[in-house]
RNA sequence: GCGGAAGUGGUGAAAUGGCAAACACACUAGCCUUAGGAGCUAGCGCCCAAAAGGCUUGCGGGUUCAAGUCCCGCCUUCCGCACCA
């Protein structure tokens, strides 16, 4: 045997042996084609975008997928682990501006490096079917895609108000901005401007994507209730209140655009001016005793085109109301209103109120008009005590015993009162009908609002897709023909931050000729949000060669859906509820057939460091390369699943990374004293268990137990940590039986069996040290594709268990007894116990609960 | 305000309703030595000098033979949403 000495564990010298010869065979990590007999597995974790630096958040996702793929390899799956680069992106252009390098090059350079680090950590992805979205070869099928969009009216353009943040000098979706301020800049606060964008018709799968949440059970109960809120369905009543006719001067054509979720004025010709209101609870509207308008309400302009004095007020209240906004504390605000002198008429009652203006109002919600209910409303009640609006109570206890409630009453199981023929109706009976009589009026009825808005695309940045439309004088907006797809963003570019698009400034970019008529045109040069990127990377993985479509739909239809995707909390809103909206337009399109992306979804917790998320301006940063080249990739990845439950925050802690090196070491060692014994038996001649010594018996017995847990755990809880863990009482019981092993008291058939299943439990973990092992013990080929051991029940079996006696539920003794003891068995070994009898004297047992191989429980008095 | 998650030793944590603290880290004492970021042995929740014993899972109730685990109420922390009509 080797001196110990000169077999010290040096992880740096495995991890390279073994990651050259895994480089060296390309299909190492490939899929079999559709049509493998084996079931197939997709394991996907969120792609990066390409900073230049793995960082130890992704560390930790990677080496969640990694031990999971290849488990499912080790368990006889088609596993297809891919991995790929979300390379579109803003910090692509702030380097530019910063170090003078293109986009292309600084992003390329990237994505280079930090796939040399996960290679170096020995991520088993399947680099052929790699994914870079800042190429033509993937952002074209994103132009195909807005085509396809454009045709079938999912991508529209108009102008509206955007959210835009200075210091990108672009628009943000709503979904990006955070506290009123940009997502990337926390400091910035969004401006909002008037522009003509671009955008994706979500809104008409918000009922869709609300409802498949309810068949997402593999998805975390969190992300579906961000998802749920953030969709925002509210079932409702619109009701138009007549304008009392007053002179107004020429007809206002304020809203020439009505908004998709009902306009704020009519104007039906000969009818009367009606201001329509959203409301959840129509069965208050006799309680109506005022009408609130958002301040950008169009029917205000027109109230303050003949009042000075008014407009002054208004604009205090838009101004208040977007300075809270850009601080993010709308809800903060003090309720402030003006009255316009103007009333309306409520349909019901013919009731005459007097109309306001006021900053709680949103436009951007329902039709940015309210009915104001005081007597059954938190916020219209503190609204109508501060300007002593009458408050008035239409809504009673059901029970007519009950004592009067405080206004405001806001329970929705009352009755009507006070409110002409409905009164006496329930709540919900009077919603009924209220909404029939309006339906059958004409002026308004049963309505469905979402918060979720449609998707704005336009970006006037740089390293982005553009936008394949082309602006012609004379035909107006029209499409890129597919022929002539990609629209190749040009690389000779000067990058500034000012002065809107910089692509406005390529002349041979910007100017075409018109593919309708031939005439002179100008491109389009806004580019798309890189959440386009992201929301369908996935399928291309399954046919990532494909030059004539996105991908091949029978792939797909193999595939899909995801298996197991994984990825960190921050993107259960924006990144999955785009996919889950591209994957519907993609079944809408024929291109596949599920309607969900991913059945099952798991959101790791963060990486932190003394109690803060690591980040450079705390300077608490751990860089993976420092680790890797410290303890070795095997250690650093196995600490990251060790130090806590994946879906927890984990706190990084270096001596724990150092544990896990001193452990893979022990194991190192134990190995390398007992592989020769191992070796001197062929497989296949371990099955020594019959005839095993006690302390085989032992040993073995631990290890189909370790075996199980581990197995298990795969198999759904996925605590990885305590998987570890059982690793670990594994080693240290053959470390105390070390002098057994090496003894004729085990055999070398055992030896080898105890042995080149450690081996096979620590390859989902730390692969390299697991392939090291396995060549020393003579193990049949390559462990990667090695069958799961199986764990024997019946050896790992215990003979004989300890089991606690309580008296009345606290701890007296425990006992030894037979595994299969039955009850009476284990309640007369209680009984005889010298302890039990010592507390039991003198009273008396007045019953026995045994539940067996678990506890006895005696109740005495 | 609404929704979600969590609260256990010095630290990270473990525990299908059945012996709370597995596995590690740190620490303490000792051993070994080719002095290593190594290895080995022992100790390590709290109270008591020790033993015996008692106490202990944020707080208060409850269900149960038995509760860290289930139920009710509260507190704290973190996360998401928020004048959503």
């Amino acid at each position: 045997m080797p001196d110990e000495k000169e077999q010290r564990y040096d992880p740096a010298a495995i991890e390279t042996k073994w990651q050259e010869r895994w480089a060296a065979d390309p299909v190492l990590y490939a899929a079999e084609p559709a049509g493998s007999s084996k079931p197939k597995y997709y394991v996907l974790e969120m792609l990066p975008y390409p900073s230049g630096q793995l960082h130890m958040g992704h560390v930790r996702n990677y080496s969640i997928g990694d031990a999971l793929a290849r488990h499912m390899w080790m368990r006889g799956y088609n596993v297809l682990h891919p991995m790929g680069w979300d390379a579109f992106g803003l910090p692509a252009e702030n380097a530019a501006l910063k170090n003078n390098t293109p986009p292309r090059e600084w992003t390329l350079g990237n994505v280079a490096a930090m796939k040399r680090q996960m290679q170096r950590i020995g991520f088993s992805y399947d680099w052929r079917t790699e994914v870079t979205t800042c190429l033509p070869e993937y952002y074209r099928w994103n132009q195909w895609f807005f085509l396809r969009m454009v045709e079938k009216g999912l991508a529209y353009r108009k102008k509206s108000k955007v959210n835009w943040c200075p210091e990108c000098a672009t628009v943000l979706a709503n979904e990006q901005v955070v506290d009123g301020c940009c997502w990337r800049h926390e400091e910035t606060r969004v401006e909002q401007r008037d522009l003509e964008q671009w955008f994706l018709r979500i809104t008409n799968y918000a009922e869709e994507l609300l409802q498949g949440l309810e068949s997402l059970e593999g998805w975390p109960e969190k992300v579906r209730t961000m998802q749920r809120n953030w969709i925002g369905r509210s079932e409702g009543t619109e009701v138009d209140f007549f304008l009392e006719e007053i002179n107004l001067g020429p007809r206002d054509q304020g809203n020439k655009e009505p908004e998709k979720q009902g306009s704020g004025v009519r104007d039906q010709g000969s009818e009367r001016r009606r201001i329509r209101v959203f409301t959840t609870r129509v069965d208050t509207i006799f309680g109506a005793t005022s009408v609130q308008l958002a301040p950008e309400h169009p029917l205000v302009a027109a109230f303050t085109r003949k009042d000075a004095g008014l407009r002054t007020q208004v604009a205090g209240l838009i101004d208040e109301q977007r300075r809270a906004r850009e601080a993010g504390d709308v809800g903060a605000i003090e309720k402030h209103g003006v009255p316009t002198g103007q009333f309306a008429i409520n349909p019901y009652s013919g009731e005459t109120i007097p109309i306001w203006v006021a900053n709680y109002v949103l436009m951007e919600y329902g039709t940015g008009a309210i009915m104001s209910v005081p007597g059954h409303d938190e916020r219209d009640f503190e609204f109508a005590k501060k300007y002593a609006i009458p408050i008035r109570r239409v809504i009673a206890p059901a029970d007519p015993r009950a004592e009067e409630p405080e206004l405001p009453f806001t329970a929705e199981d009352g009755v009507l009162v006070n409110s002409g023929e409905y009164s006496g109706l329930s709540c919900a009976e009077a919603q009924k009908r209220l909404q029939e009589v309006a339906a059958r009026s004409g002026f308004g009825g049963a309505k469905v609002i979402f918060r979720l808005k449609d998707w704005g695309v336009s970006r006037q940045r740089y390293w982005g897709t553009p936008i394949p439309m082309i602006h012609c004088e004379r035909d107006g907006l029209v499409p890129v023909p597919d022929a002539h797809l990609p629209v190749i963003l040009p690389e000779k570019i000067e990058i500034t931050q000012t002065g809107g698009s910089p692509l406005a400034r390529v002349p041979d970019f910007v100017n075409v000729t018109c593919p309708r008529c031939g005439g002179p045109a100008k491109r389009e040069t806004d580019t798309m949000d890189t959440f386009v990127d992201s929301s369908w990377y996935f399928y291309r993985y399954t046919d990532a060669k494909n030059s004539s479509a996105p991908f091949g739909p029978e792939r797909a239809e193999y595939w899909f859906p995801i298996d197991q995707y994984i990825g960190g909390v921050e993107h259960a809103i924006l990144h999955l509820i785009y996919s889950r909206f591209w994957t519907r337009v993609m079944r809408d399109l024929g291109m596949i057939r599920n309607s969900e992306p991913a059945t099952r979804l798991f959101t790791q917790g963060m990486v932190i460091k003394n109690g803060a998320k690591m980040s450079k301006s705390k300077g608490n940063v751990v860089s993976p390369d420092e680790m890797v080249a410290q303890y070795g990739a095997d250690a650093t990845r196995m600490y990251a699943l060790f130090a806590a439950p994946p879906d927890r925050d984990l706190d990084w802690q270096e001596d724990g990374v150092a544990g896990v090196s001193r452990f893979l070491a022990r194991v190192w060692r134990l190995t390398a004293r007992h592989a020769a014994k191992a070796r001197s038996v062929a497989n296949g001649t371990n099955n020594a268990c019959a005839t095993a010594s006690a302390t085989a018996q032992k040993l073995l017995r631990k290890m189909h137990q370790t075996i199980a847990r581990i197995t298990l755990d795969f198999e759904g809880r996925w605590h990885f940590n305590t998987c570890v863990a059982a690793i670990m009482e594994y080693v240290n019981a053959l470390q105390e039986a070390d002098a057994q092993l090496g003894s004729d008291e085990i055999s070398a058939g055992v030896v080898r069996e105890l042995l080149l299943t450690l081996a096979l439990l620590l390859a989902p973990f730390a692969p390299y040290l697991a392939a090291e092992l396995w060549e020393q013990l003579g193990g049949e080929g390559n462990i990667l594709r090695a069958p799961w051991p199986k764990s024997d029940p019946g050896l790992a079996k215990e003979d004989e268990i300890e089991v606690p006696v309580q008296i009345n539920g606290k701890l007296a003794a425990v006992i030894r007894v037979a595994a299969e003891s039955d009850g009476k068995t284990m309640e007369a070994a209680a009984l005889a116990d010298e302890k039990v009898k010592a507390r039991t004297a003198g009273r008396t047992v007045v019953k026995v609960i045994v539940v067996p191989g678990r506890a006895v429980n005696l109740v005495v008095k």
